[in-house]
RNA sequence: GGGCCGGUAGCUCAGCUGGAAGAGCGCCGCCCUCGCACGGCGGAGGUCCCGGGUUCAAAUCCCGGCCGGUCCA
């Protein structure tokens, strides 16, 4: 590269990984970890001490000063993206539209301090003294190259690196390092350099310039300079702390240990610490045992002092981190839930929860440390203040229902525990984490209270990683179409699109422009095509003397899509004029239902909170159903409120405004609440906008007016998955239809009961009672009569042995059963069996007691009778059933009582 | 979005290799007590989540659904 060339620096390959690298001297390795200590506290800088927003700010201006535009960070939650939950760097907040050159970038070059999260080394969080952390902030300085517009690439690129560290950070430019390296992606691939400085990666440099697909590399036309500075790793560098926590956190870290009661290590060991981590990989708790005894060397402490220490200052570290983590997705809106974006909040929290127990902080030192950082981070996160109510609110929610799981977890730990073998198994410890959330030290600890001392094997969390399944997040797009119609309608022309014209339009005149298996395509429509959770358009298409039913409308790209039957005769109609139809009580149906979800989502934001976000929405002919973000089921006091407000603002007769907007633009004016119902992939956004309650990015077809919503119902509302409440509603006519439903209901339900259903209904529940009580009489009677029958016929087989064989007509089968075992129970020296027929099936029940029960087996008498009478059946040594399937008559019972007789007789003889 | 676990008395759960619905707590009544608590005796309380199937027989086995929990993406 040129501007290496011209510095004299030196490409050299580190003796350690084989690396190429760049520097203005020679060393023996790449100096980055962990091919090198860490030794960047040893470094003489020109910089004073920076905090995390001094060095942000440096790095903002610095860019700022050389040509780029700043702009505003993004949401912590990647709202605009449908890959991704979490914005994990500054690149992510302009794919995938920008990358892909459908939108222009809003400024090139820009420069963005955005912060991130990345949930990838949540385990490592803590051992490694901060250079894994769940959230960041990323400074990116982002170029866009056109293939008609060069900015700058590789040169410009690395001569701004070099210049803000060494002179904003004021680095000796010779401890520079930039080490040759490929990135890949998000479906991008480049080739990039690694800015290290004392072993301490502070930036990487990408150059963007490959498309991945399946393994292949394109050359993409756009060219992109994507950098990525570490802004905390900026902080930890001119601080020279022995932890970028006490670099980020400042005072925190001492409040922290101080809350939990932890005693902060002395600062020799975190040193020694320092020295050694950046050569060995600590990324988890193994790894982090075996250096323990290599410290206890290097300071002289001993080994249980310094594990104890260590472990303190880890736990501490893990939860400064994501504790932030926490309240920075709240305060962006995300919903914990059991999944989607909201499961990752509650991974979060569930991790803090888990330590917060094991130290026995509750809920009250919670909020304060919550609190604490809600107070250090509000001037960088301005959202945080406005969102302390809420954080609040979840928190208690949270925290109670990890409460409960602790609560539940000894009963879940007994039934494993006492399962097959005693104690629990690799297996077992695995189910109870991943279908019970019970952390396996949890389990430990409980088993060893029950008696069953276990230790949680060692390899838990290697096969419970192995189990991990790498699976994209990218949800699968449905293409119904074969590949050769899509491609046919790629090249057809846009179609105009007249239901965005004038939604009102319910006759229009076009031409076919094309045929394509069962779908027309002409070249202006009025018919909507489904989308944006509206359904689509019915009506006619008049071609000359024919007319074509319209029975679905889609689009693929810009171009609409009618599926007509009859199925049209294909090209002899292109080019032919067309009559449209639009099936009008239809449409105007979506419309008002469609209408009315803006304005209950406008409802429902102001009512609880801006963590109200569209999870879902569908509009149809009969009733509209709306998906939100929340955490709790509405109050039926609520769900009065929510139909009011919605038919206030109906009653306000409030314009409902379409506009289009440049993107930028309506993100600016609008902020990213626009983005409710997914994100057009265009630079013009098409905004539906219920002035002073709410607007959004749509697609659909709205009223003018919300007076003609005509009125609102709500019909239903569930909650459909924790953190996800669903509600479905009526609008105009359909109210009435749902009404005159309902008082169908009512009218049908009176004609059976013959009154009024109010009056009818308890004197129903009355009778019912009586009756059951009767029949409970009747069978008290029967019982009795039963029981009578049995005494009376007991024969004394020998001097205490008695036999009882009666025949009854009545096969009330759990009533005889029970009786049998009453009986049973007070003459422990008695055999009974009860024959009972029916038409076409007879049942033969034997029960006896315990004293003969040693001698008298009823299974095999039942099989002795079997034998003679045929039929299934079996049982328990006490107690058998037989059922034979038809009527034995009394000629056969007497056989079978006489067998039966001289067997038990037989067998009670025997001493 | 996927995997796993669960749904039995008011509550917590046992029973689930098919063969007689249970325990503890709570509730009601009685005894003990001046009264309460404890203790003792007795009692009420069940759509074994729903639907289908297999079987002589299903809480138990199989299939489908609903609800809850949990882990992961």
């Amino acid at each position: 590269m040129r501007m290496f060339r011209e510095r004299n620096y030196q490409r050299q390959k580190c003796g350690t990984c084989g690396a190429h690298f760049w520097s203005l001297k020679q060393r023996p390795d790449c100096g980055d970890t962990p091919c090198t200590d860490y030794y960047f506290d040893s470094i003489s800088l020109r910089s004073p001490p920076l905090t995390v927003f001094e060095a942000r700010e440096k790095f903002l201006r610095f860019f700022q000063e050389r040509g780029h535009e700043v702009i505003e960070p993004y949401p912590i939650v990647a709202r605009w993206r449908e890959d991704l939950y979490l914005t994990i760097a500054s690149i992510a907040v302009f794919q995938p539209h920008v990358t892909k050159m459908v939108v222009p970038p809003p400024a090139n070059p820009l420069v963005i301090a955005q912060p991130c999260i990345r949930l990838e080394d949540l385990g490592s969080v803590g051992y490694t003294l901060g250079r894994h952390l769940t959230n960041f902030i990323m400074g990116g300085h982002h170029a866009f190259n056109y293939p008609d517009k060069y900015v700058y690439f590789t040169n410009e690129t690395v001569e701004l690196a070099i210049e803000f560290f060494s002179k904003i950070i004021g680095v000796p430019e010779e401890e520079i390092v930039l080490k040759e390296s490929w990135w890949e992606g998000g479906g991008n691939a480049g080739p990039c350099f690694e800015v290290a400085v004392g072993g301490l990666e502070v930036a990487t440099l990408v150059f963007m310039m490959y498309e991945v697909n399946d393994g292949n590399y394109v050359e993409m036309p756009l060219k992109i300079v994507d950098t990525g500075y570490g802004i905390e790793r900026i902080a930890w560098l001119t601080q020279k702390s022995p932890t970028a926590f006490h670099a980020i956190y400042g005072d925190l870290v001492g409040a922290y240990h101080k809350i939990l009661g932890i005693e902060e290590p002395p600062q020799k060991l975190l040193w020694a610490l320092f020295k050694r981590s950046g050569r060995l990989d600590l990324r988890n708790v193994e790894q982090f045992e075996l250096v323990k005894n290599s410290l206890s060397r290097d300071v002289g402490l001993p080994v249980d002092e310094v594990s104890r220490y260590l472990d303190g200052a880890v736990q501490v570290y893990t939860i400064l981190d994501h504790i932030k983590t926490a309240i920075l997705m709240l305060s962006d809106g995300v919903v914990p839930s059991n999944s989607g974006e909201g499961y990752l909040a509650r991974l979060v929290l569930r991790r803090v929860f888990r330590i917060l127990a094991k130290l026995g902080v509750g809920l009250g030192d919670i909020y304060k440390l919550v609190d604490l950082q809600v107070r250090t981070w509000r001037t960088l996160f301005p959202r945080l203040e406005a969102s302390e109510n809420y954080i609040h609110e979840v928190l208690d929610i949270e925290y109670g229902k990890f409460r409960e799981l602790l609560d539940k977890a000894p009963s879940i730990v007994k039934r494993y525990v006492s399962k097959s073998s005693p104690g629990l198994s690799l297996d077992e410890y695995i189910e109870l984490y991943e279908s019970h959330g019970i952390p396996p030290e949890l389990a430990a600890e409980i088993s060893s209270k029950l008696g069953f001392a276990t230790s949680v094997p060692r390899e838990f969390y290697s096969v419970l990683a192995s189990r991990r399944t790498r699976a994209p997040i990218k949800k699968v797009e449905k293409v119904s179409l074969s590949d050769d119609v899509y491609e046919r309608i790629k090249k057809l022309p846009p179609t105009r699109r007249l239901f965005h014209e004038d939604p009102y339009m319910k006759l229009f005149r076009a031409r076919v422009i094309d045929v394509v298996d069962e779908y027309v395509v002409l070249d202006q429509t009025a018919f909507y095509p489904e989308g944006g959770g509206q359904k689509a358009d019915k009506g006619k298409l008049r071609i000359g003397n024919s007319v074509y039913e319209v029975e679905h409308v889609l689009k693929v790209g810009d171009v609409v899509l009618h599926r007509v039957k009859p199925a049209s005769s294909g090209k002899d109609i292109v080019g032919q004029e067309v009559l449209g139809e639009i099936d009008w009580d239809n449409r105007y149906s979506l419309m008002r239902h469609h209408t009315a979800t803006h304005i209950l989502l406008g409802v429902l934001r102001r009512l609880y909170g801006d963590h109200v976000w569209q999870a879902g929405a569908e509009k149809d002919i009969s009733k509209g159903r709306l998906d939100v973000t929340h955490f709790k089921v509405p109050t039926p006091d609520e769900l009065r409120i929510i139909e009011r407000e919605v038919n206030r603002i109906i009653n306000e007769a409030r314009p409902v405004l379409v506009r289009y907007l440049p993107k930028y633009d309506a993100e600016r004016t609008y902020g990213f609440r626009i983005y409710q119902g997914g994100v057009p992939m265009e630079s013009t956004i098409r905004i539906v906008e219920v002035p002073g309650l709410d607007a959004e990015a749509c697609y659909g077809t709205h009223l003018r007016s919300t007076a003609e919503v005509g009125g609102f119902k709500l019909i239903n509302v569930e909650k459909i998955q924790d953190g996800v409440i669903r509600f479905e509603y009526v609008a105009g006519p359909q109210l009435v239809e749902y009404a005159s439903k309902l008082e169908n209901v009512i009218r049908e339900a009176e004609n059976m009961l013959g009154g009024d259903i109010l009056e009818k209904v308890p004197k129903i529940l009355k009778e019912l009672s009586d009756v059951r009580k009767a029949l409970s009489t009747y069978r008290d009677l029967y019982k009795k009569l039963v029981l009578d029958n049995i005494e009376r016929n007991r024969v004394a087989v020998s001097d205490r042995c008695g036999l009882s064989l009666i025949v009854v007509e009545i096969p009330d089968e759990k009533l005889l059963t029970e009786l049998l075992r009453d009986y049973i129970k007070r003459k422990t020296s008695d055999i009974v069996v009860i024959i009972s027929r029916d038409h076409d099936r007879s049942r033969i029940e034997i029960s006896e007691g315990a004293d003969v029960s040693e001698k008298v087996r009823a299974t095999d008498l039942i099989n002795m009778v079997a034998e003679k009478t045929g039929g299934k059946g079996g049982g328990k040594h006490d107690h058998a059933v037989l059922t034979v399937l038809r009527y034995l008559e009394d000629g056969e019972i007497q056989d079978i009582k006489k067998a039966i007789y001289d067997k038990v007789k037989e067998l009670c003889s025997n001493p």
